[in-house]
DNA sequence: CACGATCCGTACAGTACTGTATGGAAAACC
DNA sequence: GGTTTTCCATACAGTACTGTACGGATCGTG
């Protein structure tokens, strides 16, 4: 069963999963190489050490994440429907599946740090610059950002920490709906 | 400097402070035997073991950041000033001290995972009663409940994980207020 | 089929923890 | 002030990792 020889990819791949599912701390060579029926010995010959693994995952959700997206719904001319369809991209399709919590959780991580740095910023200037144009003006525009991008983070956070309790998150499409359009302000839809 | 023999209370504070700080991983004997100035002998004899520690720092969160805030705040009769102090302590306050995004975080530790699931059961359903009061029908108070702890959730976590990409969090009353507002329904204030 | 290049297993050294056992110091009490 | 309780240090065994060194298997290509 699978195949014998692994690629770069098969790790960084792996690395993502385990991310997803455990954080940073997952992010392990031996219980990676355990779970790909392979000795660390795989994994020293494609990756200098754990941190080159950890900055690559870091890059690919990076880019999959904010630049992409954003560019696909750039192609959107209104603003209200660019705004609905990133945060239908972002909340059910979900672009880099689940990985999300995971890092904004580990922001204290040294590795982690920076990108989520950069992402934190690159999104919220985007949504002010959709709210802006929109019709609000510049300090509110920051301001319903900074509330959008919080409700977005929290409503990842509840849907992978506490699905249980909260079956509507994941299942109910009225929910997701009531979420989105709270955040698309004065829409004449 | 500082004293000499510890209390349980004094291995507790530590625990919770560095649970705040670097997460579930952080709360480790060692580490923290380091920063009191003792060694492990010490810990062993007040608890059981590293879980015990941990067990006890989740049940002083769940006392201090739910239990208690709702017993104060249901004094307050007029639900929508009911709801704005409900969210100012848990905003401005915030009770436990950081400690939240921290838990939300490491959602999948299997210490955590029971506590932070009765804590968010029981925040969530507040808040639908809260909603309801003020005049939702049922479906729509649960709704908004739901998207309002997201918002509190996420504000929590972005406050702590990329406070330099948003000064306006830590520091603009307006921007407080902009995002509490949002959450309160239909005032006539 | 042979022969480099690619990939992986094994073995070793090192680090950072957890937990146990036990003796002894330091307070508290009488 | 001596004894009991309370608290802590030391020393040991065990676990789960990270990296490095190196030999050997396996693959692609001439």
């Amino acid at each position: 069963m699978a195949k014998q020889r692994l690629s770069k990819q098969d790790w960084l791949h792996a690395a993502l999963d385990a991310l997803a599912e455990g954080g940073v701390a997952a992010v392990a060579v031996e219980p990676l190489a355990q779970r790909l029926g392979v000795t660390r010995g795989s994994f020293y010959w494609h990756f200098a050490d754990r941190n080159a693994l950890l900055r690559e995952a870091l890059e690919w959700w990076e880019l999959q994440g904010t630049e992409l997206v954003i560019e696909r719904v750039n192609a959107i001319t209104d603003p209200r429907q660019r705004l609905r369809t990133l945060l239908h991209i972002a909340i059910v399709e979900d672009p880099t599946s689940g990985l999300e919590p995971a890092l904004v959780a580990h922001a204290g991580d040294p590795a982690v740090a920076p990108a989520l740095h950069r992402v934190t910023q690159r999104r919220v200037a985007f949504l002010a610059e959709v709210y802006a144009e929109i019709g609000l003006p510049a300090a509110n525009a920051r301001y319903q950002a900074v509330s959008a991008y919080s409700a977005y983070v929290g409503w990842m956070q509840l849907k992978r920490a506490t699905p249980s309790v909260l079956p509507e998150i994941a299942n109910d499409p009225d929910a997701l709906t009531h979420f989105v359009e709270q955040l698309v302000p004065a829409s004449t839809m």
